[in-house]
RNA sequence: CGAGUGAAACAUACGGCGGCGGGGCGGCUUGUCCGCUCUGAGGAAAGUCCGGGCUUUUCAGAAGCAUGGUAACUGCUAACGGCAGCCGGGGGUGACCCCAGGGAUAGUGCAACAGAAAGAAACCGCCGCAUUUUUGCGGUAAGGAUGGAAAGGCGAGGUAAGAGCUCACCAGCGUUGUGGUGACACAGCGGCUAUGUAAACCCUACCUGAAGCAACCUCCGUAUGGGGCAUGGGGCCUUUGGUCCCGGCGGAGCUUCGCGCGCCCCGGAGAGGGCUUGAGCUUGCUGGCAACAGCAAGUCGAGAUAGAUCGUCGUUUAAUACAGAACCCGGCUUACGGUUCAGUCGUUUU
RNA sequence: UGGGGAUUUGUGUAAGGGUAGCACACCAGACUCUGACUCUGUUUGUGAGGGUUCGAAUCCUUCAUCCCCAA
């Protein structure tokens, strides 16, 4: 089992348009509703993040990161992961403290002690 | 011990747990599945500065022109602006390193300011003659001043003063001889020599069609998409024709039913190929100063498509720099970590 | 990933290898009781390193940064 993928252009650029954001230094959060009846996730990072390698180290801390927090399918949502300056300097499990607190704002997660 | 030079191999180790891309095998609940197993980034993968393969194109393959590029010589290479050796020049005490290093008597241009003068020169000075005694004519590149550069350098002879005018040595040019495949070196002779710039135009020799895997090829044919052509049916009229209407084809003329859409162009949601066995890598031998070539044996080492190597714990003195394949090779350039080996210089000790 | 272009003062832009200009802005002064307008003046620059040249913004080369094009 693993994450179904959001690879196509126009779903991110309907998530961005349409979806909640939740803003964090380390990393932000899109999140949308859809119909298909189950989870897909994407992870990006710009060119502001760095070259090829800090691009690639921040997409795999974010994905690590997703494990931890979140199980494979949580109902019918898309979301996507934007990486910013911070992301591919941070240890995994920094940004799971993070993941779960802006993912439970988000309505994703619920409150667990 | 310190400073510096050259070369080589390696570049996030090992183990436990969990996770990821690709191939193979197996399972059944046939799919966005599970299990086992094999394999999984670089020396620069980078910059895109050159050269090739491959593909398409209006065949450019022979010759010429244009454009752009290269530039000592000999070799190596599939080719190159690359590499090796060698020549010349330069830097360093040295190990060693660096050089776009053809042609300025083929021609044109430029050399600001300064300076008399920037190309075949007379401002001052020096000398001779004339003279109204402070000017004119002539000779002269030794001296002055300017400049990055001032008309081969320096010494002696010579002279009215000077001058390659003459001579010795040195530099440069031409020519002859010897050595070398050659660039060139050495020696002799000759006349006595017109600066720099070609990374200014240019000349000479050689190379060069263009674009790039988002190239290109194939499948599918969606909103019964848009346009054109062909052809058919019906009505009317001025009937070998004109005009209007209808339209995938067929049953049978609308409705309706069945089949599944005449040809060409545009549009393009999506899928597959191109895609990795190649001027390959490792070891040994032979030839060569070397770059490299040849032969033999062994071997298969990524192929993704929102794009795979990570997280965590432990051990060792410590796990770390620059950095991530995206069609593939050969170089160059740039970024960067510690290690090993071989030379050099300095200081100290023996 | 591939291809192309640019970089001059705070901003926008000129400049045949020979002192780097122009406009606006900023600052100072004048005018005014004060401010604005106007006038005068000053300051502020060739993206970085190396090379060719007597001398580089300009020519050559290696980098850096930014922008554009091609699903």
């Amino acid at each position: 089992m693993r994450y179904r993928v959001i690879n196509k252009n126009k779903e991110f650029l309907r998530v961005y348009g349409k979806g909640k954001a939740q803003v964090h230094p380390q990393v932000v959060v899109y999140v949308l509703k859809n119909r298909l009846g189950y989870t897909r996730v994407g992870f990006t990072a710009t060119k502001k993040v760095g070259k090829a390698v800090k691009r690639n180290r921040a997409r795999r801390v974010m994905r690590a990161a997703l494990c931890q927090v979140m199980p494979y399918d949580v109902g019918s949502w898309d979301v996507i992961l934007v990486a910013r300056a911070q992301t591919p300097g941070l240890k995994s499990t920094q940004l799971e403290k993070t993941l779960r607190k802006l993912l439970t704002r988000a309505g994703l997660l619920e409150k667990e002690s």
